[in-house]
DNA sequence: TTGGGTGCAAATCTTTTGCAGGTGT
DNA sequence: ACACCTGCAAAAGATTTGCACCCAA
């Protein structure tokens, strides 16, 4: 079993993912750790981070459409992603571990976690939304509709 | 606004889906497909799952660490995946919808979808580990264990 | 006829990996 | 000294896209 050993980067990449509440992608915590670290490697902060997700230090968080997201915040919690901004946000206000065990209660396997991601508008885009709206009429955030034959 | 157009290859791509619940990728599909139309290529496979999809016709599951994969079945339902065989199964007996609405009562901003995914070892993968322990005494899904310091 | 759809291949994006040299223990 | 870790760059994997031709409406 490989024994771990310090390391200045994998320390600045785990401090920086628990003082930033954004979720960010590996690339961007590359380009904000690249000002301590002018050398650093995105193929570094990769490893690292695939390394404190495997200790459970941190958690991936993958989601349609966007590169993985990482979050310092290893509690079980939820996430909402807004399709207008691609923001990430925590969404702890719902009792996710009752879910899991009602799931785990009547499965004949094994749950070990359970990801939960919620996608819509945020809070912010929907309030800018609804006064623009208020002023032209118009809703911005109508799916655009197509002619559909049967398939 | 884009007029759709019937094509036979879009209608093979959703039937495909249609008649099999294994939750396939884009390739697995292709290469389905490929039987009935030789010639079709993996773009058409993609460009065609991806309208579907935004049509509200089938669905696309994103998870972690593999390719998307789809489903034809949109009625609101949860999934599993296991991390042993990797198949990819239906989780329909918990309320997601439920969930859904104590969270959208909750939040500021508006709930358009959910995407509720477990992970763990599946019931078959779990029934074999049992009867391999009971003959050696060992654990083979046992995560591998490192000496860790503070990150 | 016209504009959407297709096959093909190249491009893009994200993430992983091989290697040679650096560093923690 | 011995692994582990890093930077660099190439590779890999998944998905998207540009283009010329084809076909449904």
């Amino acid at each position: 079993m490989a024994a771990l050993k310090y390391s200045r980067q994998r320390e600045a990449i785990y401090n920086n993912l628990q003082h930033r509440k954004d979720h960010p992608t590996a690339d961007m915590i590359f380009v904000d750790i690249r000002k301590e670290f002018p050398n650093i490697s995105l193929g570094t902060v990769y490893r690292n981070l695939s390394l404190l997700s495997d200790l459970g230090k941190i958690q991936k968080l993958t989601a349609d459409g966007i590169a993985d997201r990482f979050d310092g915040n290893i509690l079980p919690h939820d996430h909402f992603i807004c399709r207008e901004c691609g923001a990430m946000m925590d969404m702890d206000f719902v009792d996710t571990e009752r879910f899991k065990e009602e799931a785990a209660s009547r499965f004949d396997g094994t749950i070990e976690r359970c990801s939960v991601i919620f996608y819509g508008i945020c809070p912010e885009c929907k309030r800018k939304a609804e006064a623009e709206r208020a002023q032209s009429g118009a809703n911005r955030f109508a799916k655009p509709v197509k002619i559909t034959p049967t398939v």
